[in-house]
DNA sequence: ACAGTCTTTGTAACCGGTTACAAGAATTGA
DNA sequence: TCAATTCTTGTAACCGGTTACAAAGACTGT
């Protein structure tokens, strides 16, 4: 596997570097079928553009920022995975990824080609100001109200928690109690409609005393349980909106000596790494396809393309600390 | 600001791009005068070499690599900046950083010039396996049986806890609790080493029910005061090992009713962002220099030069969270 | 004073792409 | 049928560095 170059390609496609770099980019002007041709051959010899090269001979520094919300909380592995996905296809295109957080707007002063916005919540400035400085970007998570002037990427949250519930009331439980996340955001909100909706194609009431705030973080889903448990409240299941609250609940529980999923069933979203090895079935979110999806968006934008967005699916994954109601 | 390129550096030095080049790779065989001058006029006209270039015109990829260990749950916010320093280092000597968790050694495989090893531990393979490959390594957080031999980069562990307790002792504590992280891992030893060293300084004994564990999580540390309380031990002051599980033992002693620092005074780890605004009297690791120094140290060994290693001093944060002892 | 060495420096090719320009081929219109 | 266009494509310069090679000076010893 040595490295091919755009040299390489041209000799054995039988035409210039000059033709061959037109087609990598997409530029017009070129015959359709050495377009073709030339498209085959890089694939065949598996042509890689070298990210270095390309951001020397354009001229301009290309890069592209990637913003996070203050809530930085939300854990290294979620941002980790998606800046990974992001980073890799960026480079491959000759960008080079810059982290800021959103309380430094310094950043779209430097010199951003595009920008990706990640944990948009309602009151969020971060779109406006983008869209004044002319700057192209893309949400991940998105929010409505910006929903129809720009693009997004976003997975399907609702149907997530309303697959999650559905798998619980299949199993016979009755009293499904939901961990929900910071309640400004809107991730939280679809998940806890998708909770409601659940609910009530099982002809279960809802019960406001059964939906904790756990703050999107493990000790905060621990603290709710513990509440509850103090409460007395009774509940066979806990669909929680992150695995990390799950995390927590299932501490909680086992501290108090009930057992998973003898006594409680409990649920997760997100299928981090260490929901497998915890056992916890969850709702997966395919965070590089995420990423990668949110990538493709904003280079399109940045060609001028119209906005348009992408919501993908989730799936169920069962595991362990889930099974049937018994008496 | 524009780009001030090898080329204008040459011309206002009177010289070649080949010198310029030279001074600027610290290559032998340049007049000491020159090399000065040149250095001088790059200074001057804020030069700042092109990564992108310099990984064309160097043939070969240039990529050194990150080993995270599989405890990605220390916080996204401590990796996040240690990575921002490593990134912006390397980049700047055109070198792109990958990251890799440790249980895939396929990395290693890869070529990678380089590596930064993340959270090592007493029965690591990582180091040996560097070894063997011949790879330059350099670890952050260092494990004494390595460190002979090999490069790192760490806090002063033991004089952080030291300061901390200390402060506590002068405050008139004597109760005083210390929040440890995994046992296995070297931080936590030396930092209980740190206790142990001001509490005899403060002719305290050592009480091994004071040491409680809390697995560096935030929750680790609700629960840790949580099961204190429960079990009625007394305390005025509780010194963690990290700023996360202060967080959470600050959490749990105010769900007891417990007041901060009128009835107990918490310190932490870190100087994490959040710190400053849960007014958690803490110790500062300067979390960029070490990342600065461990690239340094790392660039140094890949030129040849022989191991090296940095104990990075830190600084006690007095806020809020601690006050002295009121009967 | 002179050949042989060692330093120090400039020159030019090259890394892997992009792109302005020019030119040849194909198409169009009258 | 021939000039004017429009399509395609090749050529060569360039992006910002690195480095092999050659050459010019400065030293050396005899």
């Amino acid at each position: 596997m040595t490295k091919v170059t755009i040299q390489e390609v041209a000799r054995a496609a039988g035409v210039s570097k000059g033709t061959v770099s037109r087609v990598l980019n997409a530029r017009d002007g070129v015959n359709e079928d050495t377009r073709v041709n030339v498209l085959g051959v890089m694939n065949q010899l598996g042509f890689v553009p070298d990210p270095g090269a390309r951001n020397l001979a354009r001229r301009g520094k290309h890069v592209i920022g990637l913003s996070l919300d203050g809530d930085e909380r939300r854990g290294y592995t979620y941002y980790g995975i998606l800046r990974e996905a992001l980073e890799s296809r960026f480079s491959s295109e000759g960008y080079t990824t810059r982290v800021f957080s959103a309380d430094s707007p310094s950043l779209f002063e430097d010199a951003s080609d595009g920008v990706i916005l990640l944990g948009v919540h309602l009151d969020d400035s971060r779109p406006a100001q983008l869209k004044a400085r002319k700057i192209p970007f893309v949400m991940v998570g998105h929010s409505l109200d910006h929903a129809e002037k720009a693009s997004w990427v976003d997975v399907d949250n609702i149907s997530g928690l309303h697959e999650a519930v559905r798998h619980l009331t299949k199993l016979g439980h009755k009293r499904i109690a939901h961990l929900s996340g910071a309640p400004t955001g809107q991730a939280s909100r679809q998940r806890l409609e998708g909770y409601r909706k659940a609910l009530s194609e099982g002809n279960l009431a809802f019960d406001t005393t059964l939906v904790w705030d756990g703050e999107f973080t493990e000790v905060g889903g621990y603290r709710a349980v513990r509440r509850a448990l103090s409460a007395n409240l009774e509940f066979t299941a806990i669909a929680a909106a992150s695995d990390e609250m799950a995390f927590g609940a299932m501490l909680a529980l086992e501290d108090q000596g009930l057992r998973i999923p003898w006594d409680v069933s409990v649920t997760g979203f997100d299928d981090l790494p260490l929901a497998a090895r915890a056992n916890l079935t969850t709702v997966r979110q395919p965070i590089f396809v995420v990423g990668t999806r949110a990538a493709d968006l904003l280079l399109e934008r940045m060609m001028g393309k119209p906005a348009s967005s992408a919501l993908i699916s989730i799936s169920l994954v069962v595991r362990q600390s889930s099974a049937a109601l018994m008496h």
